[in-house]
DNA sequence: AGATCTATATATAAGTG
DNA sequence: TCACTTATATATAGATC
């Protein structure tokens, strides 16, 4: 009989060429991390904190009893406090309100709707997808987005 | 013939009881842990913290490229551009070879073609589409393509 | 992107030295 | 507490939807 699947494949431990294999390894593996780390902190009592950056920037953490009170532990001495914590965010609530009567009014296209819908997380995604499309198509080599100041 | 051991038995995830037991699974669940976070990172190029307090309140940690360094991302948002991992996620060699694989099964889709693809000249509509969701997305008010000197 | 499935790789509970 | 063993529980690679 036909196997269905040859099941999980043993890979090596460095960085993942494919970025769609790359993305899914990291969803699971994360999911998998944090579910180990939970674990930990309740199997001993243990006070864990983890915090993972994907590729794409963006910032997921888990804490027992809280990431911060960790950090506190952690840290010894002195702490720098941030000299420039500025909220640098993308579209405001108007802005959401305001796109959202307009699409029912009917009058937005689909570039409309990829900058502003679903950009509660995926933002930073989509952002470094369309710098990507600037960077092929003009042929700027190393474009980034902190050349404008904004993240 | 004897079974030499009842090999690993399922436990239920609540605080462990006995003081040994919990002593022993804390040591193996911890390395098990930091194991975990160094391949997520190594496999995605992710940035991991991991930051455990055990019961008796000795601090182990692990950190890619620091615990330092993603701590301080968790806390303001910023990041350093030496360090920014977004610029590690471009497309590999595998990554147009899968392309052109699904290209020529029928699965591509347009938004991938304008990431992958090389565009002409004539295409360059598209990038002032892109252009448009760059400066939407990240409120950037005049954005212009000459500010990067190719046009 | 996320859920589900299969088969297999890996982690680990319990025991021993 | 560390190192090793065994048998089993769990995580997950790859594929599909």
């Amino acid at each position: 009989m036909e196997k269905k699947s040859r099941g999980r494949q043993k890979i090596a431990i460095e960085k993942i060429a494919k970025k769609k294999s790359l993305q899914v390894t990291f969803s699971k593996r994360r999911a998998g991390l944090f579910k180990k780390a939970r674990e930990l902190s309740t199997l001993c009592g243990a006070e864990v904190a983890v915090i993972v950056e994907s590729p794409a920037g963006k910032v997921f953490s888990f804490g027992n009893p809280s990431v911060d009170s960790v950090i506190h532990r952690y840290e010894t001495g002195d702490f720098c406090p941030q000299e420039d914590s500025r909220k640098k965010y993308l579209y405001s609530m108007e802005d959401l309100e305001e796109h959202k009567k307009e699409k029912a009014m009917g009058k937005s296209n689909w570039w409309e709707d990829l900058c502003v819908e679903n950009l509660g997380l995926e933002e930073l995604e989509e952002s470094m997808a369309a710098m990507q499309v600037l960077r092929n198509n003009l042929l700027i080599p190393n474009l980034t987005l902190d050349q404008f100041g904004v993240l």
